[in-house]
DNA sequence: TTTGAATATGAAAATGATTGTCATTTCCAT
DNA sequence: ATGGAAATGACAATCATTTTCATATTCAAA
């Protein structure tokens, strides 16, 4: 088990929410999962081992993984949002290629420096931020011959 | 008539399309609504002046518009997509307050620099960028008694 | 171990933002 | 004025997600 498990049913129980068989199934194989993921790959790798999980369940627990900060929401350019795991994460950014769609993580910590710039003289208190870089990765860029 | 909505005409003409009087009614509209715009708000907007415009053609011509580059889409958290003036607005960011949802626009050219480094070395070619800073408002500290 | 209040489930229905369809209209170059 | 092709709009379709509701499950207390 891992410990983003056991942090996932620490609040679960801190809320008076239920520790159900399929709360347990859902968590795990989002934490196999890797990049980012929907929701619905989400519902379709769940139910390839237990196909008695509704897909609704697995809609409202990967809600609750989020709430519990276990996955973060990631939004590039699709219509569907899509998660990646966040608990036991440090931050990070995104490149995209807007040519075949693949992401590439960073993290710079001048953005931070930044941040506290441009909130600083506005008197707003910064919690989070989300840099994303679109461009062209190396491969679509040998492939239109750069 | 705006330049914007001369550049949206010369688009259309060489792309072939046609200059309908819908689009002219959208794009009006669109060039006077201010800030972040829902395509059913817009929609809504020209429905109050031109009750015979249909929700698909204002659909329609939201996509144009952006292709066009007169409108830019941004979606913080919402569901929908929202559009903002492109044209003739020099690049900016946000701050978001997750209190109440306001936005505020900022510029930072230490980012293209953040940008270069990041990019340079991953041999990635930026085109564009989104850095989304979120936090809360002065507006909502002071009503948490900050 | 049993009980029961409250949460959770899952299948089906509903939602809603957006896009597709198709008969008809409109645009615009000739 | 003509006609080919784009555009329109009402309605239908799509699809990711959420709601509904009868039933199942959890878990703390007895």
């Amino acid at each position: 088990m891992e410990f983003a498990e056991k942090v996932f049913f620490k609040y679960l129980k801190e809320r008076g929410f239920y520790n159900t068989a399929q709360r347990r199934l859902v968590v795990q194989e989002f934490l196999r999962l890797e990049g980012h993921v929907c929701a619905d790959e989400l519902y379709r790798a769940v139910k390839k081992k237990h196909p008695r999980v509704g897909q609704t369940t697995v809609f409202r627990t990967v809600k609750l993984l989020k709430e519990a900060k276990l996955a973060a929401e990631v939004n590039f350019t699709g219509k569907r949002r899509r998660f990646e795991h966040e608990w036991g994460h440090r931050h990070h950014d995104h490149l995209i290629c807007v040519g075949c769609g693949r992401t590439i993580e960073f993290a710079n910590k001048q953005i931070e420096k930044i941040q506290q710039q441009v909130t600083g003289s506005m008197n707003f208190q910064p919690l989070h931020h989300r840099l994303e870089i679109f461009g062209h990765c190396l491969k679509c860029r040998k492939e239109k011959g750069e």
